[in-house]
RNA sequence: GGGGAAGUGUCGGAAUAGGCAGACGAGCAUGACUUAGGAUCAUGUGCCGCAAGGCGUGCGGGUUCAAGUCCCGCCUUCCCCA
């Protein structure tokens, strides 16, 4: 049996504990301390430029993406689960033989950094370049290959010059428009927001979680709907279902038709043109056109004030007052009583020449469709209520199947919107709907000049307008002979004033800068106002994969509409991006963007291809760690509701078969500690939660622990929930590297959970990953203690072990299998060490754990480098081709197969590999314990699947 | 209400293409080595049962020689949309 001996656990100090080990001569056993190999190789390959990516046109490129991060301050270890399994696969990719582009920046302007700048009145700027720089160091212990050469901060003005150039760009192809429009606006923020932005079913502030309202200001939109039609086609890239399935149910395309209805004339003012009184609503279902009862408008529609009659005027008016005061979510809720008001007006339903009365109501929305629906109540639910509640009329004008089924009922017991036969609709009866009926009524409505197939989409113009000073500026000039004028693109970048002052309101400091809001207009030269508000930051990360191809491109220089705004010898290279990994939180915000981005960018002329990145995977996250809290026994007195403790006795959490009963009385209060302040504990005795006032000073005694402690040594609960620096349950990555080095740190993150789908912290777990980084540390480094001669099997199995796991990784580094690749590699170390003492002086030993290495490599970089030195291989790990796998290897001489019968397992039988059918057969019949089941029975069947299983069924 | 994803030991999770469910770890248990052990090494570990054996992938059906995997119906959780 092999004897792993040597193996020091990874923070103990050098020396006397660390056993010495004796053998074949005299050899030390040199203990596996991350803290000193990783900073020495990190800073050996920063100084050879091993990750330098240059252009080679002899080798295939390779661009690997993972989204960068925002500045908040410190790297979270969200950022690590994110990019270390990204960075092994860009390594693996480099080993493979590609020209691997890994790029990182920050995606530096944003809110956060107007926050600080009130609470701690430090320049926007200024913080943040801070936290960039901290949170690059922090990234650069993570190992990863990051060209830094390349790095690309979004705030610097080499970076946004670039950003505004696009918007005129943008603006030339009238891509870019300004409009007053309602639009979403979060009061604690002060900006407005896109709709994407927008969250939840409270509608609140992505960003800070404020109940949004809804604002009419003249903003700059980007006319992404343009290409709805292209974004919804998925064809060319591999990107996961489910964020192809929310950006194509975020799109929401729907078909049908548009048909015009029209005022009766008679309800129209005097003086009123033809084609005025014309109303067009969109419907997905033409064919119900003739159970069409009523209208209903948006209350904000503009022709309600022209048709409500005197007598309706006064009701109008406060629906309308009443309807603006409340949310979208509100009024679109299915559930809700449904209200409206007549207007006195009706309109001509154009397939019969019906007379239909015009209503308004809260649950049709301006912005969706044409803001006017016609109402089918009997098959449509929402239409249906209303119908109800108003005695609004409600005839069939679909048989659907589940009508006939309920015999027909009438009066409607409930909207009927399923499919059947059109009736009572003139020549068209018996038609099946909605298919083909819905296609033969549109056609006729176009013979019939009264409507036409049209397609509508839920999705809206991109509201970029931000009212901050931390974005990109809008490179618009308001002049007053001259209207909106674009800056010239010779003037670019429009700067940020330094100078800028916070105003502790929140609002956007480019109001009061006057410096900055005067200027002259570029056509006439007279004096002219800027655009205060600046672009979405969405803006600066939808281009940001193009930036890094040549960062801060011709800075200094000034440029003209003509130049792009990357060397298009990088971008003819490298792009697009190959693989690209990130939050799958992003699916229709950054990730449609992006592709809006490319889409418009090529139809510029700037780029000659349609997807910006050709495969996407997305990351889960990793929540914290749940744990119970530390139990306390406290007496003291009763404060009011408060308990007033004098001496308190606390029992770990790990012990809780200890604890006192919970529970409460007079004078004392008994449970586990729920939360914990400076001055209170939250104490759950029994079904009461109890605040607990604790005196300042106050010593408690925590078994296990050697001082006497505070208030602030107790743990309490802790529940499985994002992590938070307010919930206190955040695990720094610092720590860990501290701790354990950020090879085992990056090899854990892989390990512990479905890369797709994380999940909670688990602090013990990590130990598992310790122990077999040591195992291959002294693998490598410590001669085995005893020998044992190598023979055959031995030989082959190392062999085998060695092409499984070759194989194994291989597969699973390209599917992003990133837990099972390290089990492959345990098992793969697990086999060596087991082979260790007999192969130890043998060449295939060597071949074997070189191979370990460059299995290693990608995945702990760092360790993979150092042994790969201490065995005398030649520098660098990381520049060796990836080794492949001779299927011929995997096999083995003998296979055990096992024997079910009636679908259970009742024996094994070993044959050789190369056995066949007949010859497996034989051996399952013949096997012991088989035949014990087929005595006496009538075998009726044997079937040999494959190597993999013989089934027998017997009666 | 609509759409989607997921339910596997105590826990994280494995399981080409329908073929031995539980790989690899964590935890736990026993033992070894140790002045010591929260180190390391070894062995065991789905559940019930002394055993033979039986039962087991959310629940109920179905297809099949064979189902975690395919089909139908339900339940629960999470996500997105309304």
């Amino acid at each position: 049996m092999a004897k792993h001996r040597g193996i020091n656990p990874p923070l103990k100090a050098p020396g006397s504990h660390a056993p010495v080990l004796f053998s074949g001569g005299s050899k030390m056993t040199k203990p596996y301390r991350p803290q000193e190999i990783e900073p020495k190789w990190q800073q050996r390959w920063e100084a050879d430029a091993l990750y330098r990516s240059v252009i080679d046109a002899e080798k295939p490129k390779f661009y690997a993406l993972t989204m960068l991060p925002y500045p908040s301050g410190d790297l979270h270890i969200g950022h690590w689960y994110a990019m270390t399994p990204s960075d092994a696969r860009a390594r693996f990719k480099r080993m493979q033989g590609y020209n691997v582009l890994f790029p990182m920046g920050f995606d530096a302007f944003g809110l956060p950094a107007e926050n600080a700048a009130i609470q701690r009145g430090i320049h926007p700027g200024t913080w943040t370049l801070r936290n960039v720089a901290n949170m690059r160091q922090q990234m650069r212990t993570m190992g990863t290959m990051f060209d830094w050469q390349r790095e690309a901060v979004s705030c610097l003005p080499g970076y946004y010059r670039w950003t505004e150039w696009l918007f005129l760009k943008f603006y030339e192809m009238g891509l870019a428009y300004r409009k007053k429009s309602p639009v979403d606006y979060c009061p604690s923020c002060k900006t407005t927001l896109a709709r994407e932005q927008v969250v939840g079913e409270e509608h609140i502030c992505e960003r800070c979680g404020a109940p949004v309202i809804k604002k009419d200001l003249e903003q700059w939109f980007f006319r992404i709907t343009k290409y709805a039609d292209e974004l919804l086609d998925f064809s060319k890239i591999d990107w996961p279902d489910k964020i192809r399935l929310l950006q194509t149910n975020w799109i929401g395309r729907s078909e049908g038709a548009e048909v015009t209805f029209t005022i009766a004339p008679e309800d129209l003012p005097a003086g009123t043109v033809e084609g005025d009184g014309d109303l067009v609503v969109f419907t997905t279902r033409p064919d119900t056109l003739w159970g069409a009862t009523f209208m209903v408008l948006a209350p904000e529609h503009p022709l309600v004030d022209r048709i409500t009659k005197a007598e309706y005027r006064e009701a109008v008016a406060a629906y309308k007052q009443q309807a603006a005061r409340q949310n979208e979510i509100e009024r679109l809720a299915t559930d809700k009583e449904k209200t409206g008001v007549f207007t006195g007006a009706y309109a001509i339903n154009p397939v019969n020449d019906a007379r239909i009365p015009v209503w308004i109501a809260d649950y049709v929305m301006m912005t969706y469709g044409t803001g006017a629906i016609m109402a089918v109540p009997a098959h449509d639910e929402r239409d249906f209520a209303f119908a109800s509640k108003f005695d609004l009329p409600i005839p069939t004008v679909i048989e659907t199947e589940e009508w006939v089924a309920e015999g027909r009922p009438f009066p409607l017991p409930h909207a009927y919107p399923g499919t059947g036969r059109m009736i009572n609709s003139a020549s068209f009866d018996g038609t099946p709907a909605p298919h083909p009926a819905v296609e033969e009524v549109t056609a006729w409505l176009a013979e019939q000049g009264r409507g036409k197939a049209a397609v509508n989409y839920k999705l809206r113009d991109w509201l970029i307008s931000r009212q901050r000073y931390w974005g990109a500026p809008i490179p618009m000039i308001y002049c007053e002979n001259c209207g909106i004028v674009p800056v010239s693109y010779k003037d670019l970048p429009v700067l940020l004033p330094a100078d800028a002052e916070i105003p502790k309101t929140g609002e956007n400091a480019l109001l009061y800068h006057e410096g900055y809001l005067h200027t002259t207009c570029p056509k006439c030269g007279r004096p002219a106002r800027r655009e205060t508000d600046t672009m979405d930051t969405f803006m600066c990360s939808s281009w940001y994969q193009y930036a890094y191809l040549s960062p801060y491109y011709r800075e200094g220089e000034s440029v003209t509409g003509k130049d792009t705004p990357w060397d298009p010898a990088e971008l003819a290279y490298w792009a697009p991006v190959d693989t690209y990994t990130g939050g799958a939180e992003h699916a229709v915000m950054h990730l449609m963007y992006t592709r809006f981005f490319t889409k418009a960018l090529r139809d510029a002329g700037l780029l000659d291809f349609d997807e910006p990145m050709l495969q996407y995977r997305y990351q889960g996250i990793i929540l914290g760690e749940p744990r119970d809290g530390d139990c306390v026994e406290v007496s003291g007195a009763w404060a009011g509701n408060a308990f007033q403790a004098s001496d308190i006795t606390v029992t770990p959490f790990d012990q809780r078969e200890n604890w006192p009963p919970a529970g409460k009385s007079e004078s004392r209060v008994c449970g586990e500690v729920m939360d914990r302040d400076d001055v209170s504990l939250k104490v759950q005795a029994g079904d009461e939660l109890v605040v607990v006032h604790v005196p300042e000073g106050q010593e408690i005694v925590i078994p296990g622990k050697e001082s006497m402690g505070g208030l602030s040594d107790i743990l309490y609960h802790l529940e499985v929930e994002k992590m938070s620096k307010s919930k206190k349950n955040v695990v720094a990555p610092d720590t860990l590297v501290a701790t354990y080095g950020a090879d085992t740190v990056r090899a854990y993150l892989m390990f512990g959970w479905r890369w797709d789908q994380g999940g909670p912290w688990d602090s013990k777990g990590i130990e598992g990953v310790v122990r077999w980084i040591n195992r291959v540390w002294a693998l490598v480094m410590d001669t085995p203690r005893t020998r044992v001669p190598l023979d055959a099997a031995t030989e082959r199995e190392m062999q085998r072990a060695m092409h499984t796991a070759i194989k194994a990784v291989t597969q699973d580094l390209e599917s992003f299998s990133f837990n099972t690749i390290i089990a492959r590699l345990m098992e793969f170390t697990n086999a060596l060490g087991k082979a260790k003492e007999a192969a130890w002086e043998s060449p295939i030993w060597d071949t074997a754990i070189s191979h370990l290495l460059l299995l290693l490599a990608p995945i702990t970089p760092h360790l993979a480098e150092e042994l790969w030195e201490a065995t005398g291989k030649p520098y660098s790990v990381h520049t060796q081709a990836w080794p492949t796998w001779d299927e011929a290897m995997l096999a083995v001489d003998e296979i055990e197969i096992p024997v079910q019968i009636n679908g259970k397992v009742r024996g094994k039988i070993v044959v050789a590999a190369n056995a066949d059918d007949e010859t497996v057969k034989a051996a399952a019949l013949a096997e012991a314990n088989v035949r014990r089941y087929t005595e006496g029975q009538q075998v009726l069947k044997v079937i040999v699947a494959g190597r993999k299983l013989v089934s027998v069924v017997v009666k």
